[in-house]
DNA sequence: AACTCCAGTGAACAACGTTCAATTAGAACG
DNA sequence: CGTTCTAATTGAACGTTGTTCACTGGAGTT
């Protein structure tokens, strides 16, 4: 029952990792499996292995997309002339994406990649591009203050609020607080704002 | 090969619980398994559920007392007369704690319970009980503000050490900062000190 | 028409959590 | 001591999982 004309070698590939992101989104990582996507492509999971290495290798693209969304989705924040304003706008494009995309969100960060497995560079390069536009912010708040700082506060502030919106979408804020996501990641923005602009040169 | 004089139905129970900790705390959550569990102990997996429920059982079990060190550990931090200082204190007996139990730390908040399973609610008595520990900090800081804020800032300042610590303990951190995490705490909780400091009333 | 190639299959493997009939050690009793 | 009863333990089994691989049969080439 070969089908070698049904698809060509890219459509099948691409078909794979929509079908896989179409998934996950909807069913969460658990749910994922390699039988449950092969079925819903309808092939065998044997087939699988012919076009990428294996399942790890599908979920890094999805989540690759995910990473390449949540940038799509900075660019289209609300754009602003104040940077303490625009940083609450980024803030609020974050905790909007990902409440969008809350099981792709999860899986980014929950699926568990074998052990030695290193994370793809451009993961990092894109959490690091995102970071660049947050430091941005800090550098306008005050210029006088050199890019090292600014930097840095980028890079505190992002960990805060992915790790309270982490929280939140996979369900385990509720452990720690009885408050609306909402207000305490509007809330974090004002204090790293509030500790940047009291910094001394 | 039935071995009903080797241990009471107690002894097993906590034997079972203390090397499943062993086992976790050594190789990790992902190497931890029914049949791994009752090999190190010398039973057949069968055993396991006539005495627990599930795995999940098990692993609450250990889970609870990772959570029962964690206050021990805020309980021994060491003392101090300033409510700035203390919450540095805490803020170092919680990293360490978790530098010390990285794979139980992990496994509290990597396992995967069954889709439905609620938190148990003394994991949330035990998290809040830390919580409350450091709204008393706050609350000595500014007297005059409310409990609630307090408690609040207690909440937001758990959360985010605990976040910025998970991500470190997992390996993840790094795709985030290059800074050592230990910097990062304690900056997390000056930043929460002075923005508590400067609240209106 | 014959030949080569390779995408796709489907069976197989090891490991997983979990269940359960069967076994059998130890306790209780006459 | 012998018998009976209870329940702790086993080991096979089921349905999953990720992954591998010998095989097949249709498509492209000669």
């Amino acid at each position: 029952m070969a089908r070698r004309a049904d698809h060509s070698k890219e459509e099948l590939a691409s078909l794979v990792v929509n079908t896989a992101e179409e998934l996950i989104a909807e069913e969460g990582i658990d749910a994922f499996s390699a039988r449950s996507l092969s079925r819903a492509i309808g092939y065998t999971a044997g087939t699988l292995y012919h076009h990428f290495k294996d399942l790890d290798d599908i979920v890094t693209q999805v989540n690759t997309r995910t990473l390449v969304g949540l940038a799509q989705a900075f660019a289209d924040a609300t754009p602003s002339g104040d940077p303490r304003q625009m940083l609450h706008n980024y803030a609020d494009a974050f905790l909007g994406y990902i409440t969008l995309k809350r099981n792709l969100w999860n899986a980014l960060f929950e699926f568990r990649r074998k052990p030695d497995q290193p994370v793809p560079p451009w993961y990092i390069e894109a959490i690091a591009s995102l970071i660049r536009i947050i430091a941005q912010c800090f550098h306008d708040i005050r210029p006088d203050l050199d890019d090292k700082t600014a930097r840095q506060s980028g890079q505190l502030v992002f960990a805060s609020i992915h790790s309270v919106v982490s929280l939140d979408s996979s369900g385990r804020l509720s452990l720690v607080m009885d408050r609306d996501i909402g207000k305490v990641v509007h809330e974090l923005v004002d204090m790293h704002i509030l500790a940047y602009t009291h910094r001394a040169k």
